[in-house]
DNA sequence: ACGTCTGTTCTCCT
DNA sequence: TAGGAGAACAGACG
């Protein structure tokens, strides 16, 4: 499910609901979710821990506790939901991990196509964690930098589009924003990275920051079957140009969205403002 | 009925 | 070391 918008729209919500909430139990229900430790001590080490806050890093949830850091990711459909005492539901074949809290509350952790992961670590030891470690600089103004970003595109082999999909030059982006951002900047997502001009680049990074901090005010993007931890959908989809309009005029100049295949994600583009320009690899 | 599609990222291989 | 393919899994759709 998630991008950067959706994940960063959950936390708001898990801290709304859980934070200072102590763990009394937890229930692992299908103990692949649980990367390491053991399923065994991951839940002998939760129970007695205060959820002091939940943070993100890139697509990661951080659940500060007493004691240790838990790094959940919800990977392609992972859901939080929350539920008072005398309102609790029956877990389904899609509910993996139940937290139960000592006021009797309950927060489930579903997914249907098990993709999603947590991670127990020492107290502050989130951050070292292989998979956020390696994580390039959040999209915002302060922490994105236009020349370390033209850099990188310089030196890169990869065609645009693979390459923002990999976290490691700037985190957030999924297929959805991906398609969005590249039809902003008017850059087909077959580019080779290192073909782009400066202004390109510049546009590039512009439409990144904007348009992940956009969706972040809408609460993020449904199209299919996200929501965030109160059971609410986003609407981002409402500012989508591109993503899922095959077919559909092109905002900017009426032209049929086509949608092809890159890197095997499909990719929404409009043929005639984003054309792949022949230009030297530098 | 079956092949294809789906919001992610990790591992393996070249 | 970078990057492409395949894997992990389940369900919806035509």
């Amino acid at each position: 499910m998630p991008e950067l918008p959706e994940v960063e729209t959950v936390k708001n919500g898990l801290v709304r609901l859980v934070q200072n909430k102590t763990i009394a139990d937890v229930d692992v229900r299908w103990s692949k979710i649980v990367e390491s430790p053991t399923v065994d001590e991951f839940r002998n080490n939760l129970i007695g821990q205060v959820i002091e806050d939940v943070k993100r890093r890139g697509k990661f949830l951080l659940f500060k506790l007493t004691d240790f850091d838990l790094i959940s990711h919800l990977r392609m459909e992972g859901k939080y939901e929350y539920f008072l005492e005398n309102e609790i539901s029956k877990p389904d074949k899609h509910t993996h991990v139940i937290f139960t809290f000592s006021d009797g509350s309950q927060l489930h952790y579903n997914d249907v196509r098990k993709f999603g992961r947590m991670i127990l670590v020492a107290k502050n030891q989130g951050v070292l964690y292989k998979g956020i470690k390696q994580l390039g600089p959040e999209p915002t103004k302060k922490e994105f930098s236009l020349t370390t970003f033209a850099k990188k595109l310089q030196r890169s082999t990869s065609l645009i589009k693979p390459l923002l999909l990999n976290q490691k030059v700037v985190v957030g982006l999924g297929n959805i924003y991906t398609d969005e951002v590249l039809w902003t900047a008017k850059i087909h997502p077959q580019q080779p990275a290192s073909t782009l001009k400066q202004e390109e680049v510049s546009r590039l990074h512009q439409a990144i920051i904007d348009i992940l901090a956009k969706a972040v005010s809408a609460g993020g993007t449904t199209v299919r079957t996200y929501k965030n931890a109160l059971g609410e959908a986003g609407h981002f989809q409402l500012d989508l140009k591109v993503y899922g309009k095959t077919d559909e005029p092109c905002p900017r100049c009426q032209t049929p969205i086509s949608k092809i295949k890159v890197a095997q994600r499909g990719t929404h583009l409009c043929p005639h403002c984003q054309k792949i320009k022949r230009r030297k690899l530098s």
